[in-house]
DNA sequence: CCTCATTACGGGAACCGTAACGATC
DNA sequence: GATCGTTACGGTTCCCGTAATGAGG
């Protein structure tokens, strides 16, 4: 119930690094400092009790357990977008409604069964990066 | 690729207001006092441009983007705790294999599938909450 | 009146940048 | 010697608690 263990903040630079593939570059990203993201590191590797990058050479490369978080952290800062792309929606009156879909049902399918609930002016993506498939339309009812 | 904007403390206060009911016992729970949860759910709100709590009476309840915002800190929180499980299993030696699945494969069908590549004194766990089941083992090899 | 939530404000912790250092190419 | 990463230290921001206020039952 109090996941708080996990600095978020911290969990940021650590997945910008992994992004960019340096520290250097990753301060450039986020406009910060060399220092910072490296300290910063270092108490999350802390936190966490396991080491994320393992020093190659003058560069960094990440460890098993690295990999693991950057897998996580993937989604986690996937999800906080979307969350923030959701709560827009709202404040602009539209709704976002998902509909999941086993693969062995065809796209078109799936379309037509869905036909009798689709509204005009509506919205429709097939959005695989979740096995999901999403539809937008300007107002509920 | 910055998603910075969104404070994942105010969200985990959200969180906590949303799974107990009230900030009152959200402040409780997470050991912090009545205001600071009320100013940074405030901020939160401001960030978001949007409410997240409607006033009922005199407790709370969520608007539309609130749920909707609630949907996506579940699944956020739940993969922080993930991750840190993730990592944690790293430092004691253990690994995870995750094995993606149809749901038109039969489970056994799959652990037969799988037996060639699994070793003695591996936990397997069928996890369907993601769609995946996981299997854990204590060396990698 | 009692409880819940919201502002106002001061102390303190965490974050971040400047600087100096070690290591690698 | 040029670049990347790390450590040391001081300033600033943000967070958090005490106190005072408003609102609902």
């Amino acid at each position: 119930m109090t996941p708080d263990d996990l600095n978020f903040r911290h969990l940021l630079y650590f997945w910008a690094v992994a992004k960019e593939g340096s520290i250097t570059r990753a301060a450039e990203r986020l406009n910060l400092s060399v220092q910072t993201i490296s300290t910063q590191l270092g108490m999350l590797e802390q936190q966490l009790g396991q080491a994320l990058f393992a020093p190659q050479g003058r560069s960094l490369v990440l460890t098993e357990a690295g990999r693991a978080a950057l897998d996580y952290a993937d989604q986690i800062f996937l999800l906080g977008e979307r969350l923030r792309h959701a709560v827009a929606d709202h404040a602009s009156g539209r709704r976002r409604f998902a509909v999941g879909r086993s693969e062995a049902v065809p796209k078109l399918v799936a379309f037509r069964l869905l036909q009798p609930v689709l509204r005009r002016r509506c919205r429709c993506a097939w959005n695989a990066s979740k096995a999901m498939s999403s539809t937008r339309w300007p107002n509920w009812r």
